[in-house]
DNA sequence: CGATATCTTCGACATTGTCGACTATTTGGG
DNA sequence: CCCAAATAGTCGACAATGTCGAAGATATCG
């Protein structure tokens, strides 16, 4: 079974475990801007999301219309065990690979 | 000026940090292995060096014939600066990412 | 030489990364 | 009511990466 995770599929999965309920579109690009200095549209955003769904490895819950000043209806993400799992693993193979070459990220 | 590593491009090069001068194909492939417990066919790994090397973050040597038995001269690969400057901001966005989510590597 | 052991390169195709343009919803005003 | 303005998502495409199996290059030893 192929369960790499590709490099932004990465940085999107984390951004969704930081922002927890509050997790759509906007706020995971915000949050890769803000967090990652990575800017991305928000069509690259979204196609990562879709397949990360498609893989199994996120769930989503189209929310109810809010309050605010119109809009169409937020979609919901949030990570599912198997995507946590797929995380831990990439991120587990690149400490293994990283321990004791803090040369790597000095200055 | 893309600058981002894909995620597979990242341990190459994180195996040639290890590897220092003894890296060349079988070797990364090897370490590859055995430290981040992925099996890769050498093509692939072949593959991503000669890219690697393409955007200037890798440089190379032909060395010469060795004293064993027989085969093709071994093609020495080294992370040159630029290289290394790609890897640090790579790990270091993972990091920023990842700082605070000790429950994401648990279990 | 020729068989055999080592390595690297080719040609291809599947996955990911990235957008710009376009569609769908909502709500406040006139 | 109906529509402009505000939000959020979906499509269709194309470039960059990930992955091989098969083929091509060199060496060394009998």
């Amino acid at each position: 079974m192929g369960s790499t995770l590709g490099e932004f599929e990465q940085l999107v999965l984390l951004a969704l475990v930081r922002l927890g309920d509050d997790a759509y579109g906007v706020t995971v690009r915000r949050e890769l801007e803000k967090r990652a200095a990575r800017s991305v549209s928000l069509a690259t955003v979204y196609t990562t999301l879709a397949r990360l769904e498609a893989k199994g490895l996120v769930d989503t819950r189209v929310g109810e219309p809010t309050p605010q000043r119109g809009g169409r209806r937020k979609k919901h993400y949030v990570i599912v065990p198997a995507g946590r799992r797929a995380l831990r693993d990439t991120l587990r193979t690149l400490r293994r690979m990283t321990s004791g070459l803090d040369a790597v990220w000095d200055a």
